[in-house]
DNA sequence: GATAGGTGGTTTCAGAAAGTTACCACGCGG
DNA sequence: CCGCGTGGTAACTTTCTGAAACCACCTATC
């Protein structure tokens, strides 16, 4: 990676935010994720997933529909099921996505702490 | 992790949410990845994310040195010179950043191929 | 037989976030 | 003197999120 090419590495960073835009914000992280554990239904995943609306719910679901990471199927009964799974490319995604969620839990204590520190140094 | 608890999986989902709202989004992975080559100016680091604008990424900025990932340093020259780096905490999220980033640019094809697919099924 | 609750959403609308543009003080090169 | 580069802030617009209501339909309850 010697004399790199700052162009290059721009259109990289363009690319890479148009594809993160896409597959990931803080819902797609926590939904993939509990997806990971297996299929799951609109409302048993709201519930799990906590504090989200449904519409943002439904929104999100789409999205991932659309860019292939989870696949949708409606079982005709009354009243009709829904449900929701990883597809190939969505398990894929589960490693990054764990790597992701993992650290977040083993470091959110330092997390809080440069938070209380960055409080004191600006209040003072 | 036999017997879930999904009571409690509610809970971890919430804090995990609550911190991914914290430390990840679009623009934050994209700096901490150019940051990992080192330190770079304000300026500097504008140019080389690509399409991101001056207020986003000084909030951006702002938010990573309040949850402690970037220090921030000023040398009072004239015109002054302002230095954002990673510090040892943002140097280990590099870790799942880059996983991040390096799924996206691997399977960027995959994702492709699955909207083109979505958007010939919708519109059919 | 009305009423409450669960199914999977859409609609509506306020408020928050993101993006765009302009501007600041300062110096330096042409 | 004019414009560029330095690191931002302020005002304004557009887009997005979030809360709540509503929908049709079914089941269980009182």
């Amino acid at each position: 990676m010697q004399a790199p090419d700052y162009q290059a590495e721009t259109a990289q960073c363009v690319f890479i935010g148009r594809m993160l835009g896409r597959v990931t914000d803080k819902w797609t992280v926590l939904i993939v994720r509990v997806l990971g554990r297996g299929p799951c239904r609109f409302n048993a995943l709201r519930r799990e997933v906590g504090e989200i609306s449904q519409k943002v719910l439904a929104s999100t679901l789409r999205d991932l529909e659309e860019n292939g990471l989870v696949s949708r199927t409606v079982t005709p009964v009354n009243p009709p099921q829904v449900e929701y799974a990883l597809t190939d490319l969505g398990r894929d995604f589960l490693r990054p996505i764990r790597g992701l969620a993992e650290w977040v839990l083993e470091n959110a204590a330092r997390i809080e702490a440069a938070r209380a520190e960055y409080a004191a140094r600006v209040s003072t």
